[in-house]
DNA sequence: CCGTTGACGCCAT
DNA sequence: TATGGCGCCAACG
C-alpha cells in the first residue's frame, strides 16, 4: 500500500493466467516505468513469501528464470511451471512465443 | 541525503 | 550469433 509501484507489480503478476508466463520488461512497460525492469525483479523478490502471486510466472525477455535462486528450493520454480504445462529445460521457458502472456497486449486499459 | 543493490534489457563489440 | 558493458530506477541502510 505504502509503495504503488510494488502493488502493482503484484496486481499485473496476478493476472498472469495459469500456463502463461510474462517477462519482468513487458510488467513495467505496461506499468508506464519502462525502464524499471530491475525494479519489478526486486519487488516479486520482497513479494516472494506471498503465496497469492504467482511470481515464478514471470521470467526475463529470453525465458530464462532468472530468480530461481530466490524460491525455497532452486528448483521449485521450474517445477511450478512444469507442473502448469509449460516446457522448460536448462532453465529456459521452451517455445516462449506460444506461452508468452503480455499485459500491455492482453489488458486493454 | 547519498551510495549500494539487483529476479533487467539495450547496445556496442 | 554470442558476450560483455552500461544505463536505468525503486528500495534500503
Amino acid at each position: 500500500m505504502d509503495y504503488p509501484f510494488f502493488e502493482n507489480v503484484y496486481e499485473v503478476v496476478k493476472l498472469i493466467p495459469r500456463g502463461r508466463v510474462s517477462s519482468y520488461g513487458a510488467i513495467a512497460r505496461y506499468l508506464g516505468a519502462a525502464k524499471s525492469a530491475r525494479a519489478v525483479g526486486y519487488a516479486l523478490n520482497k513479494a516472494s513469501i506471498m503465496p497469492d502471486v504467482p511470481a515464478h510466472r514471470v521470467v526475463n525477455r529470453n525465458g530464462l528464470l532468472t530468480g530461481r535462486h530466490h524460491f525455497s528450493h532452486p528448483d521449485a520454480m521450474e517445477q511450478a511451471l512444469v507442473a502448469e504445462g509449460i516446457p522448460v529445460r536448462e532453465n529456459q521457458v521452451q517455445d516462449l512465443g506460444k506461452y508468452y502472456w503480455d499485459p500491455t497486449q492482453e489488458l486493454t486499459i
